[in-house]
DNA sequence: ACGCCGGCGTAC
DNA sequence: GACGTACGCCGGCGTA
């Protein structure tokens, strides 16, 4: 099998350069592109194999197409500073690899392209054109492919078809049609990609379309086919490719070495690619024992194969069951199809006991089906003495709730996993196979739906990679989590908390309809009125309020009212801009403009949009609680996010009327009151604060009346709230000069309030101190119960840098102790629920408060289980004290 | 037509 | 430069 790789080096470099962050030579050369490049390439090799290579590149200089049309690429920028010196490396690294390499002062990467597919396409079973650039889907055809190395994704004709809508030798007439932004080749004005393809599948071709232009209909068709003809032509000339440039080497001169060069390897020492030299050096050892004619060299550089067995037979099932008995843990990937939550269905189960081979059993599979599926992954859940690696087990639970399975197995979840060991990163089985295997799993999800499509051996190694990766990975995090405070971090905290969140996901919350139609209607009514009276303003010029650049341009340009604060882009038009530009009382204009922007937020994100979000199976909302996604060990939620329903306005606030209870429920909520102060006040010890809080005092106004130096009596509630920003600021790391602008003080009032502050608390200033140092020299912060978050940044030269890090060193310990604290009381109440039996669910949880959904007459028992198991997590220099409420719904909760 | 980013705003 | 953690809406721009 011969197989001809032809490489776009220009396209390469640009991906290279931009995919990867900023890298410097030992000499200080910048050498991201040349990394970039390198990898890709050897990417390239091993995975696609190729017997022969091309590599195709524009030099400097411009092309004839310049002659043609003086704008063409006009609009391209030099290229990035840091990029130019890289050009030369490149070509130096291709001659270093000995590889085959064409190009010309006359002639672009693509025409090389084009004229080496077509000069040698009789001399090769197969062709791959390496690049991004959709021009050259022209080629596409017989034995000539494209490949998308970033995508991993590779288009034969009828993928072509797929992706732009048209054949590939419709393609130079569609660019010509639609243009092309990135050479500045205008296209017809009036024709979009979708008309484009519209009109070729009615008439095939431009001429032909041409020819019948008389017939098209529409003011943008005529006048594209009249006064933008000429453009359409121009751009078919400039994006036609030439197919006869002399490449000066023939097909048998394109085959390529498999082993580096000492030289090569030399060249890569001096631009300081360590790990990739490491590789190669390997492999120049092997080059000797290797046997003559073993195709192996570069290529072998890819991961090693693993080794799958398709399951397709019932009999089968029973003897992989049988090795899984003999093992003491194993990996389970389990694959859904993509329907709907509740609809779901299992359709494979990849297993691996080793990390090396696996079993993929493919219910999809007209011997098996998807009972047998259930009836299989049933018994995997039920093995109670196995330990079963999964990457997403909260889905597992969701779906066996939903089916009323159990899962008895002892879970390991390795994104749950990774999230403990190295949070704020990404935990997805393709990130961390990436990361710690450097192996690259099939990117692709099912969207399209590839696991009815694909063939059986394609679906094989999509899923049995997976369950290998899996089973390697869990074996790596469980050591690392060995002998680890980290460890009870997830055995006992994180691990635990799964099929609870699983548990309140599947549960969901019930909504009011009326409540959400009758705010939709107000809501509605109150935004037209207020467009009404800003257009008196505006000249009978419609304004789209929702849009900041046009508000600006209003307020700024048209009414002149003073600029208040800059944007990156413009002028700002935020809220606390509007305020101020309202409290001067030149136009009515801005605070009209924060009205709307309040009833257009409730609306559009609340009103309207919960509603729709309602499952059909049961009318409810069934949000999703990450657990994995918040740096500091919070959980988060989406699809819809829960967790920030308006409160602070009345009008907000009336939206949590319409979360309401199933009928003969109530609502019950239980928060913690002043969480983050009393960690505070735990952690620092200091006895102003601690004593405060046990003799119950409302630590604002206690605040208050230490630093302005007042009895408690006598503090006003603008004081208060001064103080209570002074104590939220101090949790966050805040500056004077954020107080200040907060307050709007002076600095110098602001940096007298925190003077006193620490005077009256010394403590507190010793206690975020520590915390400073103490992530300085461990390199993390961390929590009361030992969640750490790393900080690469603590010890950065960058001033700002270091800062940033600096206040999430302070934040992360309160915020993740708080987080700790009612995951723990999560697990414990339901702990109890489950003991008892009792009908109550845990609905919501939004960081310092717990919502279930109650049946009347375990309204009593479920306030005193709450509180109790809340307030009792754990024991602190200050009590940890809890509010609870009952209501028909979330608004009545007070 | 789609994806990404900036601006903005909601929660704790 | 200046307040931590999230999610999501909308408009606008580019599609390398």
């Amino acid at each position: 099998m011969k197989r001809l790789i032809v490489v776009d080096v220009s396209n390469f470099i640009f991906r290279a350069f931009f995919a990867i962050r900023p890298l410097t030579s030992p000499e200080g050369v910048p050498v991201n592109a040349v990394y970039g490049v390198l990898s890709m390439f050897l990417k390239l090799l091993s995975q696609y194999r190729p017997t022969h290579v091309l590599m195709a590149r524009d030099t400097a200089g411009g092309s004839f197409r310049n002659e043609m049309y003086d704008l063409y690429k006009a609009n391209r920028t030099e290229p990035p500073e840091d990029l130019i010196p890289q050009f030369a490396l490149i070509k130096e690294l291709i001659q270093k690899m000995e590889m085959p390499f064409s190009e010309d002062d006359n002639y672009e990467a693509d025409d090389i392209i084009g004229s080496a597919v077509t000069q040698f396409k009789n001399d090769f079973d197969e062709i791959l054109i390496a690049s991004g650039d959709k021009d050259l889907m022209q080629f596409v055809g017989d034995n000539i492919k494209m490949l998308d190395t970033m995508k991993d994704k590779i288009y034969d004709a009828d993928g072509v078809v797929e992706k732009m809508g048209v054949s590939p030798d419709q393609i130079v007439d569609y660019l010509a049609m639609v243009g092309d932004s990135s050479d500045n080749i205008p296209g017809m004005r009036g024709i979009g990609a979708k008309g484009a393809a519209k009109l070729l599948a009615e008439y095939g071709t431009l001429d032909e379309c041409i020819a019948h232009k008389d017939e098209m209909k529409g003011k943008k068709l005529t006048t594209a086919f009249g006064e933008y003809l000429e453009d359409g032509l121009l751009s078919r000339d400039l994006i036609k490719i030439v197919t006869d440039v002399d490449l000066k080497v023939k097909a048998e001169e394109l085959n390529i070495k498999f082993y580096p060069s000492d030289e090569l390897i030399e060249f890569l020492k001096s631009l300081g690619f360590n790990s990739t030299i490491k590789k190669l050096e390997d492999l120049k050892k092997a080059e000797h024992d290797a046997e003559q004619g073993n195709n192996s060299g570069y290529s072998s550089l890819g991961p090693k194969e693993f080794s799958h067995t398709l399951v397709a037979k019932k009999s089968e099932l029973n003897k992989v069951l049988k090795e899984l008995e003999a093992v003491e843990n194993f990996s389970c990937y389990t694959e859904y199809n993509s329907g709907d939550l509740f609809e779901r269905e299992i359709q494979c189960v990849s297993l691996s006991i080793d990390g090396e081979k696996s079993y993929v059993c493919d219910f999809t599979e007209e011997a098996l089906g998807k009972e047998e599926g259930i009836h299989f992954i049933t018994q995997i859940w039920s093995m109670k003495d196995k330990e079963v690696y999964s990457d997403h087990w909260k889905r597992d639970f969701f779906f066996a709730d939903v089916h009323g399975l159990e899962i008895k197995c002892n879970c390991f979840d390795s994104s749950q996993v990774h999230y403990i060991l190295s949070p704020g990163s990404r935990h997805d089985i393709i990130s961390i196979s990436k990361e710690y295997l450097d192996y690259a799993l099939d990117k692709r999800d099912k969207k399209d739906p590839f696991l009815t499509e694909a063939s059986a051996q394609e679906k094989t190694k999509f899923l049995g990679d997976r369950s290998c990766c899996l089973f390697v990975l869990s074996s790596m995090f469980k050591r690392e989590l060995e002998g680890k405070e980290l460890s009870s971090i997830y055995f006992e905290l994180d691990n635990v908390l799964i099929p609870i969140l699983a548990k309140m996901e599947r549960t969901g919350v019930s909504l009011d309809e009326k409540t959400f139609k009758d705010l939709e209607v107000d809501l509605e009514r109150m935004l037209k009125e207020i467009e009404v009276q800003i257009e008196e303003f505006s000249d009978g010029e419609t304004i789209n309020l929702n849009s900041p650049k046009q508000v600006s341009e209003f307020l700024f340009e048209k009414l002149e009212l003073p600029v208040v604060k800059k944007t990156k882009t413009g002028y700002s038009t935020d809220s606390e801009v509007l305020e101020t530009l309202d409290a001067k009382d030149l136009s009515p204009v801005p605070g009209l403009i924060l009205k709307y922007r309040e009833y257009g937020k409730l609306l559009s994100t609340y009103v309207r949009t919960l509603p729709e979000l309602r499952h059909p199976f049961d009318s409810k909302v069934h949000t999703h609680f990450n657990q994995d996604v918040a740096a500091t060990g919070r959980l988060s939620s989406n699809n819809p996010n829960l967790q920030n329903i308006p409160i602070r306005t009345e009008l907000g606030r009336s939206i949590r009327k319409g979360f309401i209870a199933s009928k003969g429920y109530k609502l019950l909520g239980a928060d913690y009151s002043q969480v983050e102060l009393r960690l505070l006040a735990h952690f620092s010890e200091d006895p102003t604060m601690v004593k405060a809080f046990n003799n119950g005092e409302d630590i604002h106004r206690q605040t208050a009346a230490e630093i302005m130096g007042v009895s408690l009596e006598e503090v006003t509630s603008d004081e208060r709230s001064k103080a209570k920003a002074v104590n939220f600021g101090l949790m966050y790391g805040q500056s004077s000069f954020g107080l200040a602008s907060q307050l709007k003080i002076s600095r110098k009032e602001a940096k007298e309030f925190i003077t006193n502050y620490f005077e009256r608390f010394s403590r507190v200033k010793g206690y975020l101190d520590s915390l400073k140092e103490k992530a300085e020299k461990e390199g993390y912060a961390i929590t009361l119960f030992g969640r750490k978050r790393f900080l690469p940044d603590i010890n950065s030269k960058n001033r700002t840098i270091k800062s940033m890090a600096e206040r999430v060193a302070i934040n992360s310990p309160i915020q993740g102790t708080a987080a700790d604290i009612i995951k723990k009381a999560m697990i414990n109440i339901q702990n109890v629920m489950d003991e008892r039996e009792l009908e109550s669910k845990m609905i919501l949880q939004v960081h310092d408060e717990l919502i279930f959904e109650v049946p009347d007459h375990e309204v009593d028992e479920m306030k005193l289980l709450i509180k109790e198991k809340m307030e009792n997590v754990v024991e602190l220099k200050v009590p940890l004290t809890v509010e609870v409420g009952v209501g028909q719904n979330w608004y009545d909760l007070k």
